[in-house]
DNA sequence: AGTTAGCACTCTTTTTACCCGAGTGCTAAC
DNA sequence: GTTAGCACTCGGGTAAAAAGAGTGCTAACT
């Protein structure tokens, strides 16, 4: 779609204006806006014209302009300036996330600073494990029947769980159970270990399958927390202090903490960056809200997404690069981290 | 305070009435849900009585009552029926937070639940470390320079961390920190185990002090993660479902996130059921909200609290026993693996 | 042909006025 | 001590009126 100069820089005012004030921005108030100085008669004939186009809508008849679906997107698509994000955000950005190699506690605390520096929410999943293998188990006893069980994945993911057997915990068991695990799920893809190819393994293993099941099982729910991507959500509360989503601020929050359907957003998501405006979605709960979700990769493979939620007038020139610096960093210290750990 | 039957009576179903509501009770809605047969006229002659008593207040004038912080008050150490709590309700409870020897995770079952069952906001704190003990500590390298710590309490408390060392992670220098760990650390209380402690203690040891530095002062923070009780909360979205909370919603949510000055109140409870309505305690933010709040003691000591946070007009009669029974359930099921694991 | 001033018109928001009803407090009778 | 009766109060709801913001259009201007 072509658009004369001026439409162009009057779009832009209005998504701009609006963004900063919620309020539907009117002819007059723009001619302050705007670079060049024309009447408000003028900018009322260019706004009129953009409405037909479908750039722009107004809630009613005497109401000023609000940016359409449509506005938003050219607006980000041809108007935005794709500023860098400045030194102090950086800062701040990199000040939050401090230096783990722990994935789970750098995506925590990824989303808690984004969340915070966004005054959005954020979602945040962890790398996925799909391709992982198993690279380490290890069973630290921690009573006569019970013991700490710890995976590791090739992916530099670290669970455990505690496990409790029937029976009471002896050396040759363990050595037993490091045999087991070292010679037949070491090496595995995490996908392979689950429960009942560990109950045909336990089977497989004479008179201690019984003493050996518990922890053969507790291996595979250690496999398959690992292997699935959790979603991660900081800084509702924030959501709660925008005027446009308070109506619904108790439906939004319930659909934000089922995690089902954001799920299903996110691994839509296939560009680098992805915005979502308002109804884009189909959920009717996030109908008054836009996303920005930007994946992150793990040694040259797209891993997890990283993102913020808020109403549709997000500042998106700011926003996106915020999240793309974000998922950058993200990507690139949990690279150093895995490769680190080789 | 002596109150006469009736009043007694009046109140209770006041009380019982508001809290179903919402709505101030009027008298001639009484004279319904009383159990004698009076007139509206003297149960009026009755209510204002009982304002003037400070038991209950109006909105204003012409409208009905609404039960004062003392009423309330009266009405939970005098006139409430300590309820068992419903079969139904318990076996709820019992499988929502099924059986994990890890503390942490039941507890936050445990708030869960807690949350679902009353529709409240819940609390929970992990049990206090104080007086905790290290019982082991174990390194699982996890890469050249990184590993795993892990630590266990006394209190069957698990914390691990990832920790990077700044040079080659070698046999022999795990074995000197066993070594250390084992003769220097285990059986400590935790509050021994700082950092500055751990810098002593590397210093000591001539030529590894370099190398095995990162790792003792990981094992300082793990110590100082896990004396430390954290707070947790769960539900708060329950509470945006509350008219009269709605004003002032985003406020408290912020509120209960920051967690500093619920931790002072929590840590405030000495009692064993506390329960704490509107402006009952300080905080301006509160003021419409009341806490039911109960400790849960592991291996017969005081240890941690659970409790629910929501309107003035909570169903105290149902949730006091619910709280009572849960830190009941907790405390038995922490102390159970407490034991089991020594 | 594009731009602008002017103005009538539209639609929302705010203000005002009003009535209604729930509920009270009081008095006087039971 | 209890109750019926009644005047009174005050918030909530509704309708009408006024205010305001902004538009769309026309006619004049450059």
């Amino acid at each position: 779609m072509e658009l004369s100069e001026r439409k162009q820089k009057i779009l832009a005012a209005i998504v701009e204006t609006y963004i900063r004030t919620g309020e539907p921005v009117g002819s007059k108030s723009l001619m302050d806006v705007l670079p060049m100085k024309v009447s408000s008669a003028t900018i009322r004939n260019e706004m009129a014209e953009l409405v037909s186009l479908g750039l722009l809508e107004q809630p009613h008849t005497s109401a000023g302009r609000v940016p359409s679906h449509a506005g938003y997107r050219y607006y980000i698509d041809h108007l935005m300036g794709t500023r860098e994000l400045d030194a102090e955000s950086r800062r701040k950005i990199e000040a939050a996330i401090g230096s783990t190699g722990d994935p789970e506690e750098l995506l925590s605390k990824a989303g808690e600073a984004l969340a915070d520096l966004t005054n959005c929410a954020a979602v945040s999943t962890t790398p996925t494990g799909e391709s992982a293998k198993i690279r380490r188990i290890e069973v630290v006893p921690v009573g006569s029947r019970t013991a700490m069980l710890v995976l590791l994945t090739s992916g530099g993911l670290l669970k455990s769980r505690i496990c409790r057997a029937d029976t009471v915990i002896t050396v040759p068991l363990l050595e037993r159970f490091y045999n087991v695990t070292s010679t037949q799920l070491v090496g595995r893809p995490l996908s392979d270990v689950h429960t009942t190819a560990m109950q045909t393994l336990a089977a497989s293993l004479g008179a201690d399958a019984f003493s050996l099941l518990p922890f053969l099982a507790g291996v595979a729910e250690l496999a398959r927390d690992a292997a699935q991507t959790d979603i991660r959500l900081d800084g509702q509360t924030n959501l709660l202090g925008y005027r446009e989503l308070e109506e619904n601020a108790y439906e939004l929050m319930e659909f934000l903490r089922n995690g089902e359907p954001l799920n299903a957003l996110i691994s839509n998501n296939k560009d680098d960056v992805q915005v979502l405006i308002g109804k884009e979605n189909k959920y009717r709960q996030l109908e008054r809200s836009s996303l920005i979700l930007a994946r992150y990769s793990v040694g040259g493979e797209e891993s997890g997404t990283l993102g913020v939620i808020g109403p549709t007038r997000l500042d998106y020139a700011k926003l996106i690069p915020s999240v793309r610096y974000l998922t950058d960093l993200v990507g690139r210290l949990l690279t150093r981290s895995v490769r680190d750990e080789e």
